[in-house]
DNA sequence: ACTTCGGCTCAAAACGTTTTGGATGGCTTT
DNA sequence: AAAGCCATCCAAAACGTTTTGAGCCGAAGT
């Protein structure tokens, strides 16, 4: 009724309303400025969707949260959504969010973003075996995704593999590096605790861990896997902490695994940096005010959200999903949780 | 083109099919049966926008995250999103999220949702002078809040109040309650180490503190306003602990704020639960990990998003804002980090 | 004077659905 | 046999936009 009715009041047709709010070329300037004008004065605005119903775009982009029991606390999806947000809006795109348990019923949820609601899906947190990116390239959904994946279903054969744009940070990189750093300091014995192997970035990130063990011909070190929060990571760290032949050093998948292992070994008596090296992954703001500080690796979340946002769009205009796949790097944030080696290891 | 697509395949006329899809009494068995078939055999789905534009409802409700450059790690919202996804999935209306910082620019974002993209909105966190309130008041967006407000602009007097739905939890009885617990242990000198008044929770938190000690006849204790996050939460604590008169419990508004004082403690020598008592709000998982683990109050996220979806839909479908306020209950944690006042105070 | 052109405007179609208000035909009722 | 009544179906309108393909008119060109 809106623009027939502005159209009516101005004794224009529809059609020129529209194209001159649109700013077309063909309208002539005192209707265009009497149209704005109007337009302005009785505050009307397009609706979006019979705008969108018209130009078949959605519009629109999907995020399907994964809202697993342990996760929510994860700020992760808070600061993705800080960077995707503006650039979606500076794209005049919607952001729908969805929400989903992993599981059997998690892909019927994707399913619902395909009825035309949105053009494009953002995918955060992989898994090794992601069945969502399956569907989404069976399904010929454009998609872009925070992180990389082993691309199968359990079902599949490897030879399945097939491109698409992605976003991912290198944690493989960083773990390598942080794992050089404490060998470079005298540790020896390098245990991991790790997050569960579910999920792509965890095995990245002992890939790292285990190429630096590697490279300075060290044995393989003892890895241990879990929920990525607290209360695990105090857990699995007691049991290695009071196992013989104990770690030196500790590095972790995340800084909550780190936050709990450090309040092991604070509950153990060892002081860390000095008796025990312990190594996180995120640098929440909690890693600055535990005691000691936390050692950590930071990643550019943020960014990657605006990344995401950029190979989006790149990916709708036409480009091949080949060439929009971009590696963040991270940064070493060193605190005090580390240190040399303790001399009688 | 597909309904009509499905519909040209069957024999059949659209409104045939539409109306043996939505399930109208009107159409033979068979006939229902046989498109229903065929629909399941090409997997239609209807195009949501169409349906949209259509029925003329949204079908779709809006939610304005906040980014403020310190709040990203705040599990809060996306908690509060585990609630409102599946109320909202339920009720078949998708989730518009946008993100906005808090400033002069923000109502921009609030504009854009009065173009028929969404049908209601979600508020959270509300502020004290909560301006986004009175803007949807006045262009008449249905909404609901989560946490209550003064409800004026700083340019408009008291008298415009206006009741509006929104859900609370009860943060000055949880004060009150928490408060008054340290006071019954002996506790005299009790500082409140709150989040910044512009939040409405800070204040009402605050008003539950001062309400216990004055009950108790004791005289006003000190508190002192900051970001809630850890460094914060450390640095006034620092202050505090610090001055002639120090407090021997402090109540905290936040886990965050909490966590921070901790650390100022440790770092002072003195020991958490015997020498002090550190009290936080929201019972975060790091809360667990603290040493001591932090004594702490619980309020239901999850639940309060589902409440607000239940309201909203109360509200969309005519229901009065005066009835549609609910306040939801708080649940203290105890652990370890407060105990009875030290002798010597 | 007749055409051509360009500037400006508009009617109508289209997007994919739901809803309205019949239409058709067979079956029962009188 | 005429009238009424169901059960079943459908054509057309509607939602609010954008786009297509013309139409009109005055000015310029021949």
């Amino acid at each position: 009724m809106s623009l027939r009715f502005l159209a009516s009041t101005l004794g224009l047709s529809t059609t020129t309303v529209s194209r001159a709010l649109a700013g077309y070329q063909d309208v002539a300037p005192g209707t265009r400025a009497r149209v704005q004008a109007e337009a302005a004065r009785i505050g009307y605005r397009p609706n979006q969707t019979a705008r969108r119903l018209q130009s078949g775009r959605g519009g629109a982009v999907g995020l399907v949260l994964p809202t697993e029991p342990g996760q929510f606390d994860d700020p992760f999806f808070l600061r993705l959504l800080a960077g995707i947000g503006p650039a979606l809006a500076t794209a005049d795109l919607d952001l729908l969010v969805m929400t989903a348990m992993p599981g059997p019923d998690e892909l019927r949820v994707y399913r619902q973003l395909l009825d035309g609601r949105v053009q494009a899906v953002l995918l955060a947190r992989t898994r090794s075996f992601d069945e969502r990116i399956a569907f989404l390239l069976d399904n010929a959904m454009p998609f872009v995704a925070h992180g990389r994946t082993q691309l199968l279903r359990h079902d599949t054969p490897l030879t399945q593999l097939r491109p698409y744009a992605c976003v991912d940070t290198d944690g493989t990189a960083a773990f390598a590096d942080i794992t050089q750093m404490l060998i470079n300091l005298g540790h020896r014995r390098i245990f991991m605790l790790n997050a569960l192997a579910t999920y792509h970035y965890a095995e990245a990130r002992a890939r790292g861990w285990r190429a630096a063990l590697q490279q300075a011909s060290l044995p393989p070190g003892t890895l241990r896997e879990a929920e990525p929060n607290e209360a695990e990571g105090e857990r699995i760290a007691t049991l290695m902490l009071k196992s013989t032949n104990a770690p030196t050093a500790l590095v972790c998948a995340t800084d909550r695994l780190a936050i709990g292992a450090m309040a092991a070994a604070n509950k153990l008596g060892r002081v860390v940096g000095r008796d025990i090296a312990i190594t996180g992954f995120d640098n929440l703001p909690a890693a600055r005010a535990t005691n000691p500080g936390l050692t950590t690796i930071e990643q550019p979340i943020e960014r990657a959200g605006r990344v995401m946002v950029d190979l989006m769009r790149r990916l709708l205009a036409g480009e091949a999903a080949e060439g929009l796949q971009i590696t963040l790097p991270t940064a070493r944030v060193l605190r005090a949780s580390h240190g040399p080696a303790p001399l009688a290891s």
